[in-house]
DNA sequence: GGACGGTGAAACTTCAGGTTGCCTC
DNA sequence: GAAGTTTCACCGTCC
């Protein structure tokens, strides 16, 4: 350990750190443990720069019109790239998570102020890690993190490819929390690795695909296979491991995703020689790769269904209340009567038994129902900006929420299949797609085009443009003034009408998409 | 006297991330 | 547990 000697300008440790690594012409990455902290801590040490070049200037642009309608976050992290500051986190979409990874390559960015989404893999040339937080919030409150995470965050300082050496630096609040840090991260032993097949969740999925797969066709093979696992050998009591994989077996069967040819599993312990076959609906629920809890909630739901009226909602509530879905967002003190509301008004178009209210599920519950909220609001065309507001929830967790929402869906569309739910699969298939684009139904002919999205579709449909035979009739000058040249030709040849000239003179009293977006 | 605005203390709220799969509608 | 946010009491100013 050694110690580091700069001038204490600021009364903030890592500021002065941060502003440091500028002067000697170093980059850094801060270690801090929430969104809004790296936001603002990447914010503090901009507000210090005074110098901005062109290139900073293209980029800070870039990373604020990533999205249609720029959201506060997006203002936020162009200030700072202004400067050659940045935040990182999952709140940011791909697009300006990657700006700022390359950017940072180039050398462009200096700082990046972020979450642990930079601790793992990552190879920049990063000259210091500064580890801001090394106790993070956890159920049981304000813990210290592990000893392989520090290590992980340490670890992007200084790579080989780009330096020669690197400093790794952890910040305390006080002379006895240096000496815990000391002990802990300096000086002491990382943890122990365990194995994640104990987790329930993963060894119902795997018990599943290893027969489902016909890796296991009876049930000593199966106890023979997971002898042989990591999990075995740290947990050491087979008996006790057996009368696990036996219970996820009970539950299985009376799922209907096995079938083994014994009266059931407990009786045959000892010889374990029944044949474990999958069923047809098991078989296809190991390929989807969903938890077969999950799978069983979902045919649970759609045999609900089956007398009720449903809506999208019915689908998008099913969905929300999923393990694969979590973390849910979380009804926050002041909305839990506005979403409470929000649940009586659509309760009738439920899939799932609703619990009371004074059942412990209950709170989860009404977290699914928001979290089915936002989603039915991205459907509704409202924006990222507009989302961010209403349910606290960031651009990059929005994307990540629909793409396991898709996926549930498709999984709910394969399982209808089997059950041969038909009439269910088509307002499945048009819900994916209004959320793959965030549009009501009336806009689905329009978005399947090339270069049209929400925001030129709706524009389109406002002008009177709702379907392909309205695109077809429509003059090319006409589309060139909603949509520019470029997309608007490109409308025509896919509709195959490509042979047409450019006209000179806009057609008055459109309203283009330019005036659409002021 | 009342509306308004600024200030600071107190009360309250919230808090990381990532992998899996299938299909291109 | 701590940082950030909201609420609220309090005070001074202005009309």
């Amino acid at each position: 350990m050694k110690s580091l000697k700069l001038d204490d300008e600021f009364d903030s440790g890592v500021l002065n750190i941060a502003l440091d690594t500028l002067k000697i012409g170093k980059q850094a990455l801060v270690f801090v443990n929430t969104k809004k902290s790296a936001e603002k801590t990447a914010e503090e040490v901009s507000k210090k720069i005074k110098t901005e070049s062109e290139e900073l200037k293209i980029l800070a642009n870039d990373a604020l019109n990533a999205l249609s309608r720029p959201t506060k976050q997006c203002e936020r992290l162009s200030f700072c790239i202004k400067k050659g500051i940045a935040f990182h986190h999952a709140g940011l979409i791909e697009k300006q998570r990657h700006l700022i990874e390359e950017n940072f390559r180039s050398g462009a960015i200096k700082i990046i102020c972020c979450t642990p989404t930079l601790a793992y893999g990552i190879d920049m040339p990063a000259y210091r890690a500064i580890i801001k937080d090394l106790r993070r919030y956890t159920t049981h409150g304000l813990s210290w993190i592990p000893v392989l995470d520090y290590m992980q965050m340490s670890g992007r300082a200084g790579r080989p490819n780009y330096d020669k050496e690197g400093q790794s630096i952890a910040i305390a609040i006080s002379s006895g929390e240096k000496e815990k840090i000391e002990e802990k991260y300096l000086n002491g032993a990382p943890e122990e690795i365990y194995s994640k097949l104990a987790v329930e969740p993963v060894l119902r999925t795997y018990v599943l695909s290893l027969i489902a797969a016909s890796f296991t066709t009876t049930k000593k093979q199966l106890f023979d296979f997971f002898d042989k696992t990591f999990y075995a050998y740290q947990f050491k009591d087979l008996r006790r491991m057996h009368a696990t994989i036996t219970k996820v077996l009970e539950l299985l069967e009376d799922w209907e995703f096995i079938m083994s040819n014994g009266d059931d599993f407990s009786g045959a312990n000892e010889l374990g020689d029944e044949k474990l076959k999958p069923t047809l609906i098991g078989k296809r629920v190991a390929e989807l790769y969903i938890d077969p809890l999950t799978a069983h909630f979902i045919i649970t739901c759609l045999r609900n269904g089956s007398d009720k009226k449903l809506d999208d909602f019915s689908f998008l509530q099913m969905v929300s209340h999923t393990l694969e879905i979590r973390p849910l967002l979380k009804v926050g003190v002041r909305e839990y009567d506005k979403i409470q509301e929000s649940m009586l008004e659509v309760s009738g178009f439920l899939l799932e038994n609703e619990p009371s209210m004074y059942e412990p599920e209950y709170e989860d519950f009404l977290n699914s129902i928001k979290t089915a909220l936002m989603l039915s609001q991205w459907i509704g065309e409202q924006d990222e900006e507009f989302l961010l507001e209403e349910f606290n929830i960031r651009p990059g967790e929005i994307k990540a929420k629909l793409d396991i929402a898709d996926w549930l869906l498709y999984a709910t569309e394969e399982i209808c299949k089997i059950m041969h739910y038909q009439s269910l699969i088509k307002e499945i298939v048009k819900l994916r797609l209004r959320m793959k684009y965030g549009v009501k139904e009336e806009l689905l002919p329009l978005v399947r085009l090339e270069n049209i999205g929400r925001v030129r579709a709706r524009m389109l449909f406002r002008n009177r443009f709702r379907d392909i035979k309205d695109l077809r009739n429509a003059d090319l000058s006409t589309l060139t003034h909603l949509l520019g040249e470029k997309t608007a030709l490109s409308v025509k040849k896919q509709l195959g009408q490509e042979k047409l000239e450019v006209p000179e003179n806009k057609r008055k009293g459109q309203i283009s998409l330019k005036d659409w977006e002021e």
